[in-house]
DNA sequence: TTGTAGGCGTTATCAC
DNA sequence: GTGATAACGCCTACAA
């Protein structure tokens, strides 16, 4: 084993045939016969010859089975989302099919340098520019999207846009975003709410939290669509930004709508299920009782850990359904077809959390305590 | 850009120069002239030359830049586990200088029957036994763990191991699981605990939640590593299995051992953080003070997402850092140099969810309400 | 059904 | 500092 792997020109010397026979019989493109076969997996057991280098066969094929996934954040910060990981999941069974599989890959890995002869150990970091890969996924909305695209396209890799828009003619997996949202708001409108907040996630890339300034610029797409939604129904209707999807974020939020008693909203549209979560737990820290006191609804439909007994009304999307549109239309591109850009909805599903707008004065809060 | 994409010799012939020359170029492995860069960066610019194809380039050089990790589950089940989602990162950061990335793989996907000429799309999965990986990363304890190294080794390719025994010379990133839940287990002794329940994660792969019965297998390492520091202390501690680990598994374990007052434990060391939470909860539907009715203590030491105000009493371990050893392993082997199994310890962390074993009778659900 | 030939795009080696 | 040469290991026409 010490000396040098074998390879199939061995495996078919020693079974007595040619290289492309042997080549045949693992690949089965081709019929063999039967005692064929048999030799040259003899000889391979053998030669401990465990089937052909996938490095010269993707070479050979010019494919190598190998899918990117682009993500902008550290991978913690990503899979703690579970609509992310859920999407992971739908990618991965979709690109199965296709004999691929997934590589992680970040986007700060383009060097702003990428120059070769500069100093020696900088420009060996895998990245989008030198990654084997035959297609690519990128996800969400990083402000260096479009820098990513760039090199992708400049190498010819096919590429599909997960909620962002990319322009030209990258396909793109969308959620109706802002005609969910909307069907929320009016849920809440039609169970008598007006004063209503709206929790969103981040603004941009690098916002900090707190209330939306007027006429801010939102960069992240998923943020704009789904308040816009909220806004159609309610077009006066205040934001507060989160600081990303997390429960301690929608706490942290909940807690500043919650604050002042006077001012509080009877309805709190969160922009995911985690933000609602935490806004929850702000209600109860607040002792306001959800649904009665306050309404929250969410955005995901995933199964929150650890929310029990609540269950949320909220937009319940397929996650694991963009992740196998994204890999059909990487299935697509890679047979030359044109690739469909698919846009996919969200269900609207009440649960306990929302109730109609408590007549005034007559909140767990308002009432003297015992 | 239709036509074929331009290979180095273009480049090169354009440039005027050998095409080794121009491989240097990018490669920067040997002293080049300016003059000569710069003519040839120019020919690739003209040819919309991205840089060396990295399949021809990992033929060559018999690396491909890819370390394969390897899960059980599926990732969505392994990724909202905060520990790995660390790990990963740590990992990531590991392998970068060595100019990798990380290829997500499954344990099912060695196929049963990988013979060739069997069912045609059957055996075109990408796995273990096809990826173009340097080297691969095996995570917790798969029953199929021994099944993966043998496919892994016999096609020579290094692995190292995570969390689990893989025996022969694999190099191991182990943890002292039973010192240190032994450290948690003499602080609620000291804190004069006697009626005390571990809450474990699961046995084997399969296993339904539940008590644990005597003398029942473990065959998950850390499930059976933690709970021998447990009994250290306690050797009749009861022990319930959950069904894994995450905050709902662990309210469900904690509504078993709160449903009688009377034989309620006063202290419950989780074998996980999320666990540890879940059992909070419970406490706190059972009406129980957390601390004051019944000291909880986790493991990991993550910040478990809508936990606040509770702090957790538990076992801090660097899980990035295990990821970073393993990537270390890895640059050790790949280096053709010893690789070296590591053990990782952790840190004992008091926070306010334990405290002395309350005096009988004295507990809030004892007291009647009102 | 099996064998022959040629090349996929790169890079290590060594001579110049 | 640059160039010629020879693999890296495999696969797919095509011919037999």
């Amino acid at each position: 084993m010490q000396p040098r792997r074998a390879t199939i020109a061995d495996v078919a010397r020693e079974a007595g045939v040619a290289a492309s026979t042997a080549s045949v019989v693992f690949s089965g493109k081709t019929p063999v016969s039967d005692a064929t076969r048999a030799r040259v997996m003899a000889a391979a057991a053998a030669l401990g010859y465990t089937g052909p280098d996938p490095r010269a066969a993707s070479l050979r094929r010019g494919r190598s089975g190998i899918v990117g996934v682009v993500f902008e954040e550290q991978l913690g910060a990503a899979f703690l989302d579970p609509v992310k990981t859920l999407m992971m999941d739908g990618l991965t069974a979709a690109v199965a099919p296709l004999g691929a599989g997934l590589l992680l890959l970040h986007d700060h890995a383009v060097l702003p340098e990428p120059a070769p002869g500069g100093s020696d150990a900088e420009f060996t970091h895998p990245s989008l520019t030198t990654a084997p890969i035959d297609a690519a996924v990128l996800i969400g909305c990083s402000p260096r999207l479009r820098e990513s695209l760039d090199v992708l396209s400049a190498r010819g890799i096919p590429v599909v846009v997960i909620e962002a828009d990319a322009g030209d003619g990258v396909p793109q997996i969308l959620l109706d975003n802002r005609e969910a949202q909307r069907a929320a708001a009016e849920h809440v409108r039609d169970l008598g709410h007006a004063r209503v907040v709206a929790v969103t996630l981040p603004l941009s890339a690098k916002a900090s939290p707190g209330w939306h300034a007027p006429g801010a610029a939102i960069t992240v797409d998923v943020t704009r669509d789904r308040l816009a939604g909220v806004r159609d129904v309610f077009p006066d209707a205040a934001a507060y930004a989160a600081g990303g999807s997390s429960i301690d974020e929608g706490l942290a939020a909940g807690r500043v709508l919650f604050a002042d008693p006077a001012a509080r909203p009877t309805a709190v549209l969160a922009q995911s299920d985690l933000l609602a979560a935490g806004v929850i737990r702000a209600a109860e820290e607040a002792g306001l009782r959800v649904a009665d006191d306050v309404s929250v609804t969410g955005f995901d439909g995933v199964r929150v850990d650890g929310l029990a007994p609540y269950e949320l009304t909220t937009l319940v999307q397929d996650a694991a359904a963009k992740g196998r549109a994204a890999g059909e239309a990487i299935a697509a591109m890679l047979d030359a077809k044109p690739p469909a850009s698919i846009r996919l909805t969200c269900t609207f599903r009440r649960g306990n959390t929302t109730g109609p707008v408590p007549e005034s004065g007559e909140t767990a809060a308002s009432r003297p305590v015992e």
